[in-house]
DNA sequence: CGAGCGATTGAAAAGACTCAACCACCGTGG
DNA sequence: CCACGGTGGTTGAGTCTTTTCAATCGCTCG
């Protein structure tokens, strides 16, 4: 179990401006700043893991967390690397089922957790909630589509300047910080190929690394040669 | 467009008892009736195409559909092969967005037709069918995690086996009856590495092939070629 | 019956993966 | 403060799967 950790009021939490509760006024963020956990996790802590039951949903505040399913042989493929201000673990609670994937934090972070009654009388309660989870739902199996085509379709090299752009998104400012079988796990390749081919971009001046840290220099030809070009 | 085709009555489509209609009663079924429009689409003929903006949803009476992206060069990705029972197009109706996806007749098919105005009052009406829809949606995000995992970490053959084992469900009873192209299209590989695999698989017994209708033979060791036995 | 698309085959090349060894950084304990 | 051990990062070589390209075959439709 996660150890107690400091409350973060919801108002004051840096990740809402992105968040599914943007819009919530005073009244609605005491609401459910009233309803929710604070949790602090470890570097490796896992939220949930596939298999078991939903309790409820998270909401990161700060940190990390990577969503993955394992293969046979137990090898992770990392679906989405999720940050401050994104909800987890809604999809298993509207299906009924148990998590069919896995959550585990890449670094210490803030994490906090609504139950499942709670959620769900929260968005009974707030019509807009609803329709914007149903949105977002359908934004990110968009999402997935296109990641199926570029799985299919685009080499290791382009799907690895893909990765890179949208990491650079997902840490703006940060450097990337990820173990390289990590990263590996997220464009879908050996942990070997993806050293080869970042020192390929490093030699094109596209990223420098800090031993583990990738620093990207030029993202728009790393967009470039995701595309193709 | 599509020429007009016979009305099909809700109340008598036989995909009714797998689609998120199956509890309507009675009068919510005239109520469906008397909203939708059916139309006949020969085979090749779009539902819709990617970038454009939707006008409503579509739900199979009969026939097959490829949904599908464009990668680059105009290589196709079929993302599901949709059959009776099945509504497309809401992701895009909620997200609000134009079509990142396109569908295509298989066959000739009828297909009934239900405006964006008049769903959405129905789902706003029928609290379950919201209900069911985000499940739904759910369970197909849940779905694309696992074909991601699938298509980042297992060779073609496993591919192939894994597909000819999903389209063996969706042509129940028929054999599977689609070009080597569109196959290797859902697979994500080589026409030409479609074909060799293909005769591995009848060479094994697992499959018989009719000129381009595949028949399937042995479903049991289709799913263990996929999970890697 | 001919045209054309889809299916098939062969051969060669390319992209990735595996295996194995080695290096570098980091935290620990002496 | 330094040696030690371990994890994670890097490199090389060889192999194998898969792709590509080119040519041929065979239905099916007009």
């Amino acid at each position: 179990m996660s150890k107690t950790y400091k409350h973060v009021n919801c108002s004051a939490c840096e990740g809402r401006e992105g968040s599914l509760f943007h819009w919530f006024c005073d009244n609605q963020l005491s609401g459910l700043n009233a309803i929710k956990k604070c949790a602090y996790y470890k570097k490796n802590q896992a939220l949930f893991v596939e298999g078991s039951m939903p309790r409820g949903i998270f909401c990161i505040n700060s940190g990390k967390v990577k969503i993955y399913t394992q293969g046979e042989e137990g090898k992770e493929q990392i679906i989405q690397i999720a940050s401050g201000g994104d909800l987890l673990g809604f999809r298993a609670l509207f299906s009924g089922d148990s998590y069919k994937v896995s959550a585990t934090a890449l670094e210490e972070c803030n994490i906090c957790f609504i139950g499942r009654s709670d959620f769900l009388e929260l968005v009974n309660q707030n019509p807009r909630l609803r329709d914007d989870l149903m949105k977002e739902l359908s934004a990110e199996l968009t999402d997935k589509a296109l990641f199926i085509t570029n799985m299919a379709q685009k080499s290791v090299r382009q799907r690895l300047a893909s990765s890179l752009v949208s990491l650079a998104e997902i840490y703006k400012g940060d450097m990337i910080n990820l173990t390289r079988e990590d990263l590996a796990n997220y464009v879908g390749t050996a942990t070997e190929t993806t050293i080869r081919l970042l020192k390929d971009f490093k030699d094109e001046n596209l990223i420098k690394t800090h031993t583990r840290k990738i620093e990207v220099i030029d993202i728009d030809r790393l967009a470039d040669i995701a595309s193709g070009y």
